[in-house]
DNA sequence: CATGAATGAGTTTTCATTCAT
DNA sequence: TATGAATGAAAACTCATTCAT
C-alpha cells in the first residue's frame, strides 16, 4: 500500500522483482517474494503486470534499454583519441555498475531465459550494432586491432562482468585495481 | 533404462541433468524433465541421489574438479615462456569447452546457487589459488603486469567465458578469431 | 458513471449483471465484469449491493415477479374457452421472451443456484400454485387432460423453454413455427 | 489412491466431475473438491488432464456420445409404427435419466459453456442431424406433423428436460404420470 | 455517492518426492 | 533395483471486497 499513486506502486514492484530476479534468477525467485520485498499485495502484482513472464521482460526491456542510454549517450567528443573513447566507454560501465549494481547482474543472468520475448532481446542486438559500428571506425584508424568486432565486444564486456562478478561476490575489488583495469582491457583490443 | 549396471543408470541421470541444468537452470529444470531425458524412470533418480539439491551438487563439484584438472594437468613443460604457459592455458579451456560444452554452462550459471554445499565451493576456490600461484610467479619474472591476481584471473576467465557465450548464442566463431583470441587475452596480462 | 441519480446507476448495474449472468452464469461472471459492462467503478456496486449473493437475489427476485405479473396480469377473459386461454399464456411467455431474452435464460440458468435465499424461490412457487389452480379449473371442465398439473406445467413450459434455447443458440426460428408452437404446445396438455 | 491402476483412477475422476459439475456447474465446483470426491490427490487430476477445461471436455464427449448411442442404438424394430418408435425412442431418454441422471443434467447445464471445444460440440451436432432424419421420415409416412424437425426436437426434449428437472428438484414424479409422459409428447409431434 | 487501486483468501496448477508394484 | 502413478505442499494467478481519495 505504498501509495494511491498507481505509477509508484509499479515501481515498487519493479524495484523488487529486479532485486530478487538478480539474486535468485527467474525461476527461482517467487512471485509472493516480490510482493512482500515491495510491500505490496501479491494481487496487486497481477493489476500492473499480466504475468510473472511479462514482468521479467519489462525489466529486461527497461534496464538493456537504460544501460545502452547510459554507456552511448552522450557520444564521446569529437577528437578524443580511441583509447579515451574507450576509457570514457570502460568508466561509464563501472559506473553504470556502482549504480545500479542490482541491474547489471539482472541483464547478465537474464539474457538467455527462453521466456524472453522477441523485442525484448532486440534491444540487445542494436546496442551491440551500435559498438560494432564504434569498432569498425577505431579499426579504420587503426587505433583497433583488426578482429571481428563482435568477438571484441564478448571479450571486453565478459571482462568486465569477471570482475563485476568478482566484486559482487568477494570483497571490494581496490580501487587502484579498478582504475587500472581500463588499461587492461584496452589492452585487450588495441593493436 | 539403457542397462542392468546401475553405474551406467547413474550416468545417464548425471549426462541429462548435467545437459537441462546448463539449458535452463536449477529451479528452471524438472526432476521428471530429467528422468525423461535420461530414458529412466523418475524414482530412479531418488535411488542415486538423495534429492534434486545433491544432484546440482555432485554434478557442480564433480565437473569443477574435472575442469580444474583438464586445465592444470600436466603442468606447462619447465622452461617454457609464461606467455607459452599462458597460451597452453589458454588452449586448454577452449579444448575443454569443445569437449564439454555443456559442462562449461553449467559451472558458470550455477556457480552462485545458494543450493551448492561448501565443499562444492571450495573446489573452486582450490583451483584459483593455484592460478593465483602461477601468476605470482609470473609476475616476480617481469612477464605479467603486476596486479593483483584474483583480478587478473577474473578478467581473462571473463573474456574467455564472454566468447563461449558468443559461440553458445549466435553462431560459430571463426576458427581464425578462435586461434587470434589467445593472444588477446595475453595483452590483458602481459606487461 | 451514467448519472448522478442513484436509482439510475442501480438500474445500470442490474441490467449488466442480468446480461453477464445469463451469459456465463454465477460463478463463471466477476463483479469487477459487471461495473465495467455497466459503466461503472467497482466499488459502486457495493454501494447498491451488499455483495455479488445479494445481487444475484435481487435479479433473480425482481424479474421473477415480472415474468409471473406478465404471464398472469392481466386474467384472460372469462368466458374464453380454455385452448383460447392457454394461447393467450403462450402468446405472453413469447411476448416475454421477446422482450426480455436474457432474463428468461437468466431465470432459467440460476433456478437451482444454491446462493438463492429462500425467498427468492418463494416467488417462483407461488408462480407455480397459481397456474396449477388454473390447469386444475381447466380439468374440472375437461378440457385440460387428466394428470398431475405439475407434469404438465413442467412439460409446457420445457417446450417453451426447449424453443427458446433454440432460438438463442441458432439462427431465429421461422415466424411460422413460433405461431404454430401454441398448437403443438396446447396438444401436449388437451385431452 | 484407489489403485494402481491409472485407468481406474482416471475413471473416479470422471465420476467425481460428473456428480459436481451436474451439481454447481463448472464455475462453481473446484478441482480439490472434485479430488476429494475421487478420493484422489488433487495433483493427480492433472496427470490425467491437462487442466480443469479438458476434464470439462472429455466428460462432456463422452456423455454425449453414450447418451446418442443410447437413444439410437439398436434403430427400433423396422416395421414398427412411428407412434411406438417414438414411444420407444422415449422409453430409451427416461432409462437412461434412470440409469445416469447426473449425466443427464450435466449434459443440459453444460450444453453452451464457452469453455467447450469445437468438436465437443459436434457430436451433439450429429446427433440432432439423425433425429431429424427420423422425423422428416415421419413427416413423408403423414406419420409426424409438418414442422421444422428441429422445432419438433427441441419441443420434445424440452418437454423431457422439463420432467426430469422436476423429478430432480422436488419428490418423484409418480410412476403412472411418467408412463403417461410419452402419450403426451407424442401428442406434441403427431399430425 | 462514486471511484478504482489495492488486497489477500481462494483457486488453479506444478513438481519434488514417495512408495506399491 | 527400477518404475511411474500418486501425492500434497508450494507456486502462479484470480477476483470479491475494501477504502483512501
Amino acid at each position: 500500500m505504498p501509495s494511491r499513486d498507481p505509477e509508484i506502486t509499479r515501481k515498487c514492484i519493479l524495484d523488487a522483482a529486479l532485486k530478487l530476479f538478480a539474486e535468485r534468477g527467474f525461476h527461482g525467485t517467487n512471485v509472493p517474494d516480490v510482493a512482500t520485498e515491495a510491500s505490496v499485495g501479491a494481487g496487486s502484482i497481477y493489476r500492473h503486470f499480466a504475468d510473472k513472464i511479462a514482468l521479467v521482460n519489462v525489466l529486461y526491456r527497461d534496464w538493456k534499454e537504460r544501460f545502452r542510454d547510459s554507456i552511448l549517450n552522450p557520444p564521446p567528443e569529437e577528437g578524443m583519441s580511441f583509447q579515451a573513447q574507450f576509457m570514457e566507454y570502460w568508466a561509464r560501465l563501472w559506473r553504470f555498475y556502482r549504480t545500479y549494481p542490482a541491474a547489471l547482474i539482472f541483464l547478465d543472468v537474464h539474457a538467455h531465459g527462453d521466456y524472453l520475448h522477441e523485442d525484448s532481446r532486440m534491444v540487445a542486438q542494436e546496442f551491440e550494432r551500435d559498438l560494432s559500428r564504434w569498432i569498425a571506425a577505431g579499426q579504420e584508424n587503426n587505433a583497433i586491432v583488426q578482429e571481428e568486432p563482435s568477438v571484441l565486444i564478448a571479450m571486453v564486456y565478459g571482462a568486465f562482468l569477471g570482475l563485476v562478478k568478482l566484486e559482487n561476490a568477494n570483497e571490494k575489488v581496490s580501487a587502484d585495481s579498478m582504475s587500472r583495469s581500463g588499461d587492461r582491457a584496452w589492452a585487450l583490443i588495441s593493436p
